[in-house]
DNA sequence: TCGCTTGCCGAAACCGGTTTCGGTGCGAAT
DNA sequence: ATTCGCACCGAAACCGGTTTCGGCAAGCGA
């Protein structure tokens, strides 16, 4: 009836692995010689080394990465520890960042080892906990700082690594990034374009790289734009709505706030979201918001969140492919990789509806109309979010 | 001045590792003796096995798994498939899920094997390849499926799995799950008590096992709350806010439209949201909306998503847990677990501010003004969220 | 005292590969 | 006709563990 028996297995039972002396007993020729046929050496005629491949690949034989592991010190494993405790606005692009290790990886017919670590201390510790088991052959070394311990640690190893991200000192750094700078001055230019002569920018945590790039780009946007940087509209540290949302507070705060504000990271931008309707204001009508990463998030904001969004799985293919280049011997100089950011714009900038001066005042005159947070009348048909645009719409 | 030695190494050598004859010579045992007293054999005297231990501890011996596995056929390391062409609702939760799997993992000294996987074909045959490659001593299986190809192959090639979600058919499955179905009959409850009459259901996609106990749960509640259940108020298939929208919008469009919508997935009662201001409503104050899931997301909505919030690293710690022990030989009927969600308010229910007749009133009603999606002209203040208040407070 | 367990450990095979080291056959140079 | 070199492959060691088998000494009953 069947017509291929191959598939049909006693249950309950696995069938047995197809060994690298199955090969070389169905060919009639020694282990030494399939192996070497199989990993190309050149004292295999070539002849001889065509019958090899093509039995062992009709035999489906695929060498045990184990058994070649311990002779060569070699897994055929990438190595990938996430730090948990940092901030987590990263952590929707995992699953993508891992799609795409993973489809090189498995292309090749290597692997993803991941661990998870709870702090700097504990990340040095699991990788190298990976690396005295041989466990992993190289790692991906995602939201590289400026100051980064693991990079010494690899070096001190002789361990190869790509990173997510640029270094200052290239030296044995492998990389691929995305050039953020150069979205953060097209985020100036842009809202300048619209209109808006003071622009705040809220970068992320110093401690990454990927700030001190982003403020630098945030510059340039400014000069190139032709106007003067203010300090009062430049903040940092804000990773999370919730010190976004600080950010934003102080900044609304000072005597001439800003129009538009640049957020280094999309979930802090977020929090400006909620600052600005606390005070009764709109985003986008009051305050345009520029964000970056590209979260799904932002999508679901009111006005949704314009930003510039990174293709996270493509970084995760390239690292993937460069990673393995490095454990195969490739030099790290050659392996130096960036690419743009895309912006998508969604409707959370406009043009200045109003001043600097305007806004202040608005805001200084409080919320004309009480938020009715929890108010559930129903005489009132008042709409929260609305009041204010109510109020200037019926002077 | 340095007070250990042990730290210091030639720059760029990695130190040789400890092997089992390292620790058998300075034993003055063969490798045999230290391999069985290590591994707890019978045969082997107490004091001569306490003596190994010492001593393999104080020279920081472990062993290769590697080495372990050609032999053994166990590498220690749990595998997961990660589908990435399914609903990405639960991608918020990857980073915490792994973290709770590799707390587990790390600490018993086994390491985590991920993939992904496009479909369920590529699924299968990465689980094979990793099973084929030895790399894995089993698996854990994320949203089982009611019927679930994944169980029929692991139940033939006998290789131990857990899943997160019950199965229907318990034959050698092991599971931790959360009772979302509990969860669904208390959200009933709660909005019956705050005085709703007509609440309506969106339930995730058919073929998760999830969604037919969250859809008895959620009969359960209506029964219990002695309300009648209207099919024109069940739906499913809604994953993600898009398809939360659409069914939203398909509710809403009803003669005798729901005055609370309880979904089984919180990305999609995010839709809702955008339904529900689209036609120039309130969440909680024209339609009360229950969530499940307690994605970070729903916090940010405006009003913030009450749900119910899953544990999910603890999820991770179980079922890594769970797992190993399997390996080790346990029963599955001793493992299986569940756990309740936590109910946490944010403000998306109320009691309902108008019936569901005054409701449909509201809706039929249809918006006044047009909503200038893109308009950003300066003579106009018009804004889009806020036509419907406006006209109706300036008449 | 003898034989027979029993406890405990060493010797060696084994797992599935890789790599080193020789050895053979052949053509070309002497 | 030797010798030499070279292309090509087999034999065996090796990697770091596990597991089987066997042997020795002590303990025990007869």
């Amino acid at each position: 009836m069947g017509s291929f028996d191959e598939q049909r297995q006693p249950a309950g039972r696995r069938r047995p692995r197809i060994t690298i002396s199955d090969v070389s007993a169905a060919l009639g020729l020694t282990k030494s010689t399939v192996s070497r046929a199989l990993n190309g050496y050149p004292d295999i005629s070539s002849t001889t080394r065509e019958r090899v491949r093509r039995t062992a690949a009709r035999m489906g034989y695929r060498p045990l990465s184990h058994a070649q592991a311990i002779r060569t010190g070699r897994a055929r494993a990438l190595g990938l520890v996430i730090q948990i405790d940092d901030h987590d606005a990263h952590r929707p692009f995992l699953a993508d960042f891992l799609a795409g290790i993973s489809f090189v990886a498995s292309g090749e017919g290597w692997t993803i080892t991941v661990a998870t670590a709870d702090g700097e201390a504990a990340t040095l510790a699991t990788m190298r906990r990976l690396l005295d088991e041989h466990k992993v052959d190289g790692f991906i070394l995602a939201r590289t700082l400026v100051e980064d311990p693991r990079i010494a640690l690899l070096r001190s190893q002789d361990v190869p690594f790509v990173m997510f991200g640029r270094t200052r000192d290239p030296e044995g750094c492998a990389w691929y990034d995305i050039r953020s700078e150069d979205a953060m001055a097209d985020a100036v230019r842009r809202l300048a374009a619209l209109g808006h002569r003071r622009i705040a920018f809220v970068n992320g945590g110093l401690r990454y790289q990927y700030s001190r790039l982003r403020l630098e780009g945030f510059r340039r946007g400014l000069a190139k734009a032709g106007l003067d940087e203010d300090p009062a509209l430049v903040r940092s540290g804000a990773l999370v709505p919730g010190e976004g949302e600080e950010a934003a507070e102080a900044l609304l705060g000072l005597e001439r706030p800003p129009t538009a504000v640049v957020f280094a990271v999309d979930a802090a931008a977020l929090g400006l979201y909620r600052a600005v309707r606390r005070h009764g204001l709109q985003v986008a009508r009051h305050v345009s918001v520029l964000g970056y990463d590209g979260t799904p998030d932002g999508s679901h904001a009111d006005p949704p969140l314009t930003t510039y969004a990174v293709d996270i799985r493509r970084a995760g293919e390239r690292l993937a492919r460069m990673l393995i280049e490095r454990v195969r011997g490739a030099d790290p100089e050659g392996l130096r990789e960036t690419a743009p950011a895309t912006f998508v714009d969604r409707g959370s900038i406009a043009p200045p509806e109003i001043g600097s001066g305007d806004l202040a005042r608005l805001l200084a005159a409080g919320r004309p109309i009480a938020p009715p947070r929890q108010s559930f009348t129903r005489q009132s048909f008042t709409l929260q979010s609305s009041n204010r645009g109510g109020s200037v719409r019926c002077p």
